[in-house]
RNA sequence: GCGCCAGUGGCGGAAUUGGUAGACGCGCUAGAUUUAGGUUCUAGUGUCUUUGGCGUGGGGGUUCAAGUCCCUCCUGGCGCACCA
């Protein structure tokens, strides 16, 4: 072996046998176990950053980690490959969409593989590949068929000057990211899928989900927001425009008989019937209208609102009740309309103290201090101030009001969901196009089968902003598929969620032409491990369980959910901030890679804090990374030298001295530890620590002339253990090292517990809860020696001094807790 | 605004089930090696008014015992449905 330690050439002889070997292709083995580990894969934007590097490290390190177990790995990579960018460069650098992804593809796989991720490249997937969208169009055609998906007005931003559909993220302060324009709302014609029909079981399998962060299974759920109360409908005084009621939902009928006003958004058909003909009101409206679709932006708008001089009447007290605008009520959630109770709501009560509403208590909450003039109340208690309900209970009034409501037909119990339907058209061009075709008699008509892909035509020019197949004859015209008469295509594509929703199934067939899934799908799936951004722990995963449920009911898989089990990623930071362009804040990897070699860059961004957790980036730590790798090089080099001139023979248990003993203690703590931290726990970085223990121990270690051979033996399986520890993270470094020293790399040393028993044990003497003194004993001592030997301990007799012993604690094998007083 | 998460030495972090706070690394200090810088090696390194106190963002609570559990406040991060 060389004495000094050269990357770049140990990793590339390592990677070029890799390919050429194939070395991580895989296929169905029934008798072997099977481990799938999925990495979200990249959209791919030209360059690899951090978080990709990140991303890609922590899952290979478990897919390697588990083929040293034994197990059959999947590990795949692919290309997430439609979305707004390639547009974008397209319009910026008049390049066509399609090459330009294609060459990003190309420059992002040579660096994936310069990093040595054991990627099974025979299963490639790039979503903008008529060959994987085709079953995506496919199967949306079986979902109108269904009626699972479906057409209705929606709104989109608009920006008026470049005659657009704007993204939530090329709106600026209000503006088009182009030319500043104001947007403007314009409600268009959208397909959409009807994620609501499950919602119900997309809860409840949450709980299923054991092994997935609770604060994902936490957020989804909040993100789904069941919430369980009444409708209830309020009869307007006067009819307006063929409505007799204003219908509201509410979570709390209790506070019925507090109610000052209904607010109603500013979308709602009654608002826009008033407004025909109360110019004050259309200017309100036409004012504060939302002119973002942002929710963000829309809850943080200041509240606003204006008496539409109609009202309604009290279904229960038969009291007028005046209705006002309010900009804060979102039509699509809901019925577009609510009762307000400023009293016991405090948003409400802040609409009220402006606009000097009626505060009505019917609440009263006797183990809480509260005050009417300073917040709502909005805590559950006992009813008053409403008629036969006063003194109920909560769950008493519920019932008691839903009942009356019942039999004046003004209300019932009622089920919500804030989560809406998934819209998944978009208005632009570097997507897969919707395979409808809209024919004048027979309307929306799905593509037949027989007739997909309706592929993207790639070879196109952007004259403008606008998608280029908007105005592209040949695309648009055809005939319908019913009747035979003229039609036009569909010219929206697909919201890319849509690709990413189902990726990980077909990764199991990327080849296969019969159908989108091959029984393939049903024995790699679940998906053992996925590993992602944490940015994705709603929308990505929420789409894609849905996605998984609706394959599972057209009968093309057969499990519930889609990820057993999900590690969700931190950012990588410099300088407390997210690594972006536009801060212009980042680190090129492969700058590093060719300056250090993938194995230091692999060791670093797994070596500082556990994946969960946000990276901080450190320069000092790479060099610090580096330098471990080239000092145990150093120490691996010495001991293969002296291993040329010795006998390397077997370690003799019982004749080893305490020395000897120490440094296989360590190295099998060191196994049981990293083991354990990979497979259990995740926490790669204190694998890693365990790991630089075990070296420290090797480097301490000092072969001895009289007891040379039990010394080598020893210190042969602490080196070739330290190596085998560190073959996930540093596999190149690891696999070099471990053939020089005649030890085929792909094992996983065997921890055994008999290095670890103890002559003696100690135990931590604390008084009143803080330690006063540290005591050895032997091994199972009983309790009142242990006690006799705490007390005697002359800094405990110190601190105990005028006091009497209340009580002794004893934690077995820890401390000793003396109370006293 | 709403939902979720985090906050521990000079810095990144460790403490796995309520049981000895600061593992491991970075940095720093001193010494050795070196023509010098760098490298490498050895020792030390929470803090203070040091026979002992104090210390896990602030305040309060539960407990024999709290970084860990509860309440509350502050700060930072992620998401909010058309960035992916």
């Amino acid at each position: 072996m060389k004495e000094q330690y050269h990357a770049q050439t140990i990793e590339s002889e390592l990677q070029a046998y890799w390919q050429s070997s194939q070395a991580f292709r895989c296929e169905h083995k029934e008798a072997q176990e099977k481990y799938y580990c999925l990495a979200m894969f990249p959209y791919p934007s030209g360059q690899l950053h951090m978080g990709h590097v990140r991303n890609y490290t922590i899952g290979d390190v478990l897919a390697r980690y588990h083929r040293l177990q034994g197990k059959n790995v999947l590990q795949p990579m692919g290309w997430d490959a439609f979305g707004l960018p390639a547009e974008n460069a397209a319009i910026k650098n008049n390049v066509a969409p399609a090459k330009w992804t294609r060459l990003n593809i190309e420059n992002m796989k040579a660096q994936l593989q310069r990093l040595g991720f054991s990627y099974d490249w025979s299963r490639e997937i790039a979503t903008c590949e008529p060959d994987y969208y085709r079953w995506e169009q496919w199967f949306f055609t079986r979902l109108m068929e269904k009626g699972m998906a479906y057409k209705k007005t929606s709104a989109v931003n608009w920006c008026p000057n470049d005659m657009t559909v704007l993204a939530n993220e090329q709106v600026v302060d209000g503006g088009c990211w182009r030319c500043d324009t104001p947007v403007e709302r314009k409600e268009i014609p959208q397909w959409f899928i009807r994620i609501t029909d499950y919602a119900d079981e997309l809860l409840s399998d949450l709980d299923k989900l054991d092994d997935w962060p609770e604060q994902v299974v936490t957020m989804q759920r909040n993100w789904i927001g069941k919430s369980e109360g009444a409708e209830i409908s309020f009869q307007l005084k006067q009819a307006v425009a063929g409505h007799e009621n204003i219908s509201v939902f509410t979570t709390r009928p209790d506070t019925l008989f507090g109610v000052s006003y209904l607010g109603l958004a500013l979308e709602h058909p009654i608002a826009l019937e008033l407004a025909e003909n109360n110019p004050e009101l259309a200017d309100f409206i036409k004012k504060y209208s939302n002119k973002t679709t942002a929710e963000a932006d829309i809850a943080t708008m200041e509240k606003l609102g204006m008496a539409t001089g109609i009202s309604v009447i009290h279904p229960l007290t038969g009291g007028d009740i005046p209705v006002w605008l309010a900009n804060f009520v979102l039509m699509g959630y809901g019925s577009g309309a609510v009762m307000s109770v400023p009293a016991h709501d405090q948003r409400d009560w802040e609409f009220a103290q402006k606009y000097n509403l009626p505060i009505k208590q019917v609440i009263d909450c006797k183990d809480i201090d509260y005050d009417l003039k300073k917040a709502a109340l909005t805590n559950k208690g006992t009813l008053v101030n409403s008629d036969a309900f006063d003194g109920m209970d909560f769950t008493q009034s519920l019932e008691g009001i839903v009942k009356a409501l019942e039999e004046k037909k003004a209300g019932r119990k009622q089920v919500n969901f804030r989560l809406r339907d998934w819209g998944v058209s978009r208005q632009r061009y570097w997507g897969a196009p919707i395979p409808v075709i809209n024919c004048s008699d027979c309307g929306a008509v799905p593509v037949p089968e027989k007739d997909l892909p309706v592929v993207l035509p790639v070879d196109v020019e952007f004259s403008g902003v606008a998608s280029p197949i908007k105005s592209m004859d040949s695309f648009i015209k055809t005939s319908c598929p019913c009747c035979g008469k003229d039609a036009e295509r569909e010219t929206d594509t697909f919201d890319t969620f849509m690709e990413s929703s189902w990726y990980y199934a077909r990764f199991a067939c990327p080849d296969f032409d019969k159908g989108m899934l091959s029984t393939e799908a049903d024995y790699w799936t679940p998906v053992d491990h996925y590993i992602g951004g944490i940015e994705h722990a709603i929308l990505h995963l929420l789409y894609a369980r849905f996605f998984h449920k609706l394959m599972r009911d057209e009968g093309l898989i057969h499990s519930d959910e889609p990820f057993q089990k999900l590690l969700t990623q931190g950012m990588v930071l410099k300088d407390g901030a997210k690594m972006s362009k536009s801060k212009g804040n980042t680190i090129d990897p492969q700058e590093l890679i060719d300056r250090y070699g993938a194995d230091t860059v692999r060791l670093f961004i797994m070596s500082d804090v556990p994946p969960e957790q946000s990276l901080e980036w450190s320069d000092a730590g790479v060099e610090g990374a580096n330098r471990f790798l080239k000092k145990f090089w150093q120490t691996v080099f010495s001991f293969h030298q002296s291993l040329q001139s010795n006998n390397l023979v077997a370690i003799e248990t019982e004749n080893l001295n305490d020395r000897q003993k120490s440094l296989r203690k360590q190295t099998h703590a060191s196994i049981k530890k990293a083991s354990d931290d990979i497979e259990r726990r995740h926490t790669f970085n204190t694998a890693i620590s365990s790991i630089r223990e075990l070296v420290n121990a090797i480097n301490r270690f000092n072969i001895e002339e009289s007891t040379k051979e039990q010394d080598i033996a020893v210190l042969n399986e602490a080196v070739v253990s330290a190596l085998q520890l560190m073959q996930p993270i540093t596999p190149h470094y690891s696999s070099h090292l471990l053939s020089a020293l005649n030890v085929s790399a792909n094992s996983w040393p065997v921890y055994d517990d008999s290095t670890q028993t103890e002559s003696s044990q100690e135990f931590a003497v604390q008084v009143n809860g803080k330690v006063r003194a540290k005591i050895q004993t032997a091994i199972g001592v009983d309790k009142e020696t242990l006690e006799k030997l705490a007390l005697e301990q002359d800094n405990v007799q110190k601190y105990l001094e005028g006091l009497s012993v209340r009580k002794v604690i004893i934690v077995p094998n820890k401390l000793v807790n003396i109370v006293a007083n």
